[in-house]
DNA sequence: AAAGGACTTGACGATCGTGTCAAGTTGACG
DNA sequence: CGTCAACTTGACACGATCGTCAAGTCCTTT
């Protein structure tokens, strides 16, 4: 797939471009750009990229696997007690870096209606995800705190859409929103959704 | 742009390339259709496609064409009187028209990547039924039935997101889930969200 | 300072999709 | 019929990008 460097200066060559690509990537596309655009943004010849990567998509694969691991950490579970509090992070965390990650996100999608990897590379993030969500609502529904008649695994895929969906069209297609408002009716709406109560 | 057809003759070629554009892109994806594609779909020649088309482009945009108008129509509210019957029967109409023309939606969502004009047409899908769902949460909110703390766009927009989402997975990226399941958690979930009682 | 492996360069051939156009065909109408 | 505008055809020229490779440059090692 990518070569990999064996000096130093190979290191660096690499990491430029890797660097370069994610710019070129996020200004012009996934279908937009060409191997030469990396090249030059790079500061390299066009046959250099063709030493460190087989293709276009090998490229683009590079840059997501930096990605990928600080998403995970994004979407871990925060460590609070109170349930909505707890979700107002959890929200405010994604809705962060999706915000840093947006249109790099929107490059992803495109790529993955093309090639079979990215959309399994998106399909991963999505699955933890909503695992993670599955296993908080399941843990509130023993505890009493959730509506017990809700199928844990299919709220947890509907409400996280939302989050994402939400973020998708503010920061991926500029629609316009408060962002207290917009955390706030977040979070109402998905402590509303399961219905929580404290157990007090 | 398009040009328009005089002859019958005319009329009926330029429909057998937007009958055969819609079954290409939907089985090629946008970027991976070629003009050549479509032509050699409908039986016609290459120069054909020119005589009525001038770029990719305004071929998918016929094809949206007569698909927007049949999804306006879905998103209508429904006229039931019971605010949960009504939302229950939205959410099915919704996921009826999605699953219908999924693959279709993610063309153009690849269309929009790269073309200004079809961000246009799911911006304006969106804004739609967002906007129609916000005037449906106000009124429940002026008759006392949803809880009157939240911003009715924000919440719109969110729920929105949700089942667009919600059906972006499940038919095309192939998500799995049980079509009772689903629908039934879609509107607990819009239900509670709300904080939907009757008043009586 | 010579050797040799790692890396870079840029010209090159090949492929592919685009859009055009002159020549031909169709069919409605007088 | 004959005519003419509407339409179709397919070969062609063009431009773009891809991926390769022989010739070089860099740098470490001895």
């Amino acid at each position: 797939m990518s070569a990999v460097p064996v000096t130093d200066r190979g290191r660096r060559t690499r990491d430029a471009l890797v660097v370069a690509a994610r710019e070129v990537f996020e200004e012009r596309g996934y279908d937009g750009t060409r191997m030469g655009d990396i090249a030059e943004a790079a500061g390299v010849s066009h046959g250099t990229v063709y030493t460190w990567f087989a293709t276009k998509e090998s490229v683009l694969m590079a840059v997501v696997e930096s990605l990928v691991d600080g998403l995970y950490a994004s979407l871990s579970t925060p460590e609070v007690d109170d349930a909505i509090a707890r979700i107002d992070l959890a929200n405010r965390r994604y809705l962060d870096a999706y915000r840093e990650h947006a249109r790099l996100l929107e490059v992803v999608e495109q790529a993955a209606t093309t090639d079979e990897t990215f959309r399994g590379v998106l399909a991963g993030l999505r699955a933890a995800h909503v695992e993670r969500v599955a296993a908080t609502i399941r843990h509130l529904q023993a505890d009493g705190q959730a509506r017990a008649d809700l199928d844990a695994h299919a709220a947890a895929a509907a409400l996280c859409a939302m989050v994402e969906g939400f973020a998708r069209h503010w920061f991926g297609r500029g629609e316009d929103h408060d962002e207290a408002t917009a955390v706030a009716t977040l979070t109402h709406l998905w402590a509303g959704a399961l219905d929580l109560r404290t157990t007090d």
